[in-house]
RNA sequence: AGACCCAUGGUGUAAUGGUAGCACUCCGGUUUUUGGUACCGUCAGUCAAGGUUCGAGUCCUUGUGGGUCUACCA
């Protein structure tokens, strides 16, 4: 470990367990809003926040930041702890809530009040507004920043029963109005707000604001590293600022820059427009960059950590190419998935010498890149299907596959010679004639034909016909929402998903179980989806496999 | 424009005053009963100008470019 580098965040961990800061403790804690379900972006923070804890013998609290009740809803509770659990991580007992606090958070503004660090306004949010000043000019004073200890005492206290209207008064720290951080003129510090709560129910008619809960729960829960988005950068003087007047444990934020992929996007108010005006199915469509979306589209919870081990973890911008992501995915699933043959465009083949009742269970290897993975018996008889692109009849320079007067070996079969197509009316090709070489059988080839090409088949008596969804990425643009004047939605990829319902697979699949990732033979890797029944099989592609070939192709045109 | 932050190949990320490295992408090759995997290789980078220093990606100054902030959201 000490031969990896570390980023700045690591160092600075480092640097404090060297000074013997909080004697060498690491607490970190992940604190989503229970407002909406995590996506790509959380999972950095989650890997980024369970890991340091993990690398420098430290904890991790869950703790969820549900200070709006207007906003936040029990059911996203349940989602987020379900997606860091599956992602591969464990809070143990540290499961906490902002909400748990609301007692001491306002013990604490009581004690702001008694030391003159904190007054209630009265003023309309409007003139608050205006009182702030801009970025040029400063602020002015509240008319009632003056008032007296005994006087906001009260104040609070009625505040917090219950006594005035939702939005009459807040509570304010009482910092500086003109201040060059427009987070220090006098930030609010409570709210009216006579909602109920998820977690506390109708106890409470004010609620804290993120600037004062946030430092002051880190602080209860003796949180060493805050570690958040550059956003909040402007806000560390506050975090501090409450922390320091309050005499608390002395938590330390620091801000790393958040994770961007290219042709997605991650604010949750824009994926929430693409669930709400149907431009995907739900939050969980295979296309959404939701835990709960990727999760169903075949991602692994190893390749999103190695993803967002790989993305590393600094100050400035970026953008992360989405093949990096597909890279991780592919290195994953190359080791652990299975493979499958299946025939996403089905072009049938006739054996013309191969008897015609005869049927050879041929032994399969599951995975080549792991032999505990095991064999399994695949059909072969006298008709197969084979992919429609891989024969050609009048093909292409180095066009390795199914042409007529060429051989081609079948995996886990026999090496087939291509006598002539069979047409239509149209001139479409509907059959394939071969002959097959009987001492060229996989394993115990003693032909002594060279060829060049390895197809994969699907025998067609005992083949299962499934459906099949290709997916490709949901936008066509790199950075869909970075032009403020073109809505977003106008760079969906119109081809984000196509449906294939005549896929031929071998038999072995009708045994899968959803949630079971496969490689797909030369294909891809694929995965059983939860929508599936036993008679009607729908498989999402997660991603396909590295294509040189077509990649060739495209260069020529 | 006031404050704060950031700037290294196409994209990310290291180098903590001493040989600019790694990953992804791209391109080329070797191996291959997956045009997959694995392996090898090519191309390609310190925003600019000054300064300090024997020596600067690193420190200082100025400039340029980018980001964040003026919600009773987080």
């Amino acid at each position: 470990m000490s031969e990896k580098s570390k980023n700045f965040i690591e160092q600075i961990i480092e640097g404090d367990i060297q000074k013997g800061k909080h004697g060498g403790a690491v607490r970190t804690r992940f604190p989503p809003e229970p407002n909406g379900y995590l996506h790509i972006g959380h999972a950095k923070a989650i890997c980024l926040n369970f890991g340091v804890a993990n690398d420098y013998n430290g904890t991790t609290n869950l703790r969820f930041d549900d200070t709006n009740p207007a906003t936040e809803e029990e059911h996203y509770v349940e989602s987020i702890k379900k997606d860091i659990q599956w992602l591969g991580y464990d809070w143990d007992d540290r499961l906490y809530f902002a909400s748990d606090y609301f007692q001491q958070l306002y013990d604490y503004g009581m004690q702001l009040v008694e030391q003159g660090d904190a007054y209630v306004d009265d003023s309309s949010s409007e003139e608050i507004a205006a009182q702030k000043g801009t970025v040029t000019t400063p602020g002015i004073n509240s008319p009632y920043r003056e008032r007296t200890i005994e006087e906001n005492r009260d104040l609070f206290q009625r505040m917090k029963n219950g006594e005035f209207e939702e939005g009459s008064r807040v509570l304010r720290a009482r910092i500086d109005m003109a201040h060059p951080n427009m987070n220090m003129r006098d930030p609010l510090i409570y709210r009216i707000k006579n909602v109920p709560h998820h977690q506390s129910g109708d106890t409470w008619h004010i609620y804290p604001m993120y600037d004062f809960a946030h430092p002051v729960s880190d602080s209860i829960e003796n949180i060493t590293h805050s570690l958040c988005t550059l956003e909040f950068e402007n806000h560390r003087p506050i975090y501090d600022w409450f922390l320091e007047k309050l005499g608390t444990f002395p938590s330390r934020q620091i801000e790393f820059a958040r994770l961007n992929v290219n042709y997605t996007i991650t604010s949750k108010r824009k994926l929430r427009r693409l669930v709400e005006e149907c431009f995907v199915d739900g939050w969980d469509d295979p296309r959404m960059p939701t835990l709960s979306g990727m999760r169903r589209r075949g991602f692994t919870p190893a390749s999103i950590r190695q993803f967002a081990g790989k993305v590393g973890v600094a100050k400035r911008d970026n953008v992360i190419d989405i093949s990096l992501l597909e890279h991780c995915l592919r290195d994953d699933l190359n080791a652990k998935a299975n493979r499958m043959m299946a025939i996403l465009h089905p072009l049938k083949v006739v054996i013309t010498n191969y008897p015609e009742d005869k049927v050879e269970w041929m032994e399969a290897e599951n995975n080549p890149e792991n032999e505990a993975a095991g064999i399994r018996k695949m059909p072969f008889s006298r008709e197969l299907y084979i992919e429609r692109e891989d024969f050609m009849e009048d093909p292409p320079k180095k066009y390795f596959r199914m042409t007529p007067g060429k051989h081609v070996r079948l995996k886990h079969g026999y090496i087939l010679f291509c006598e002539k197509a069979i047409k239509d009316e149209n001139g479409e090709v509907v059959e394939v004639h071969c002959t097959y070489a009987p001492d060229s059988k996989s394993g115990e080839d003693t032909s002594g034909i060279k060829v060049r090409g390895t197809l994969h088949y699907v025998e067609a008596t005992h083949a299962r016909q499934v459906e099949v969804r290709l997916y490709d990425r949901l936008f066509n643009v790199p950075i869909p929402d970075e032009n403020p004047d073109v809505d977003y939605t106008t760079h969906i990829n119109p081809e984000s998903r196509k449906v294939l319902t005549e896929v031929m697979v071998e038999p072995e699949l009708a045994n899968a179980q959803p949630g079971e990732i496969f490689q797909f033979f030369r294909k891809g890797y694929f995965i059983l989806d939860p929508d599936s029944t036993d008679e009607h099989l729908i498989f999402n592609q997660a991603v396909a496999l590295r294509d040189s070939w077509a990649k060739m192709q495209k260069k020529k045109k």
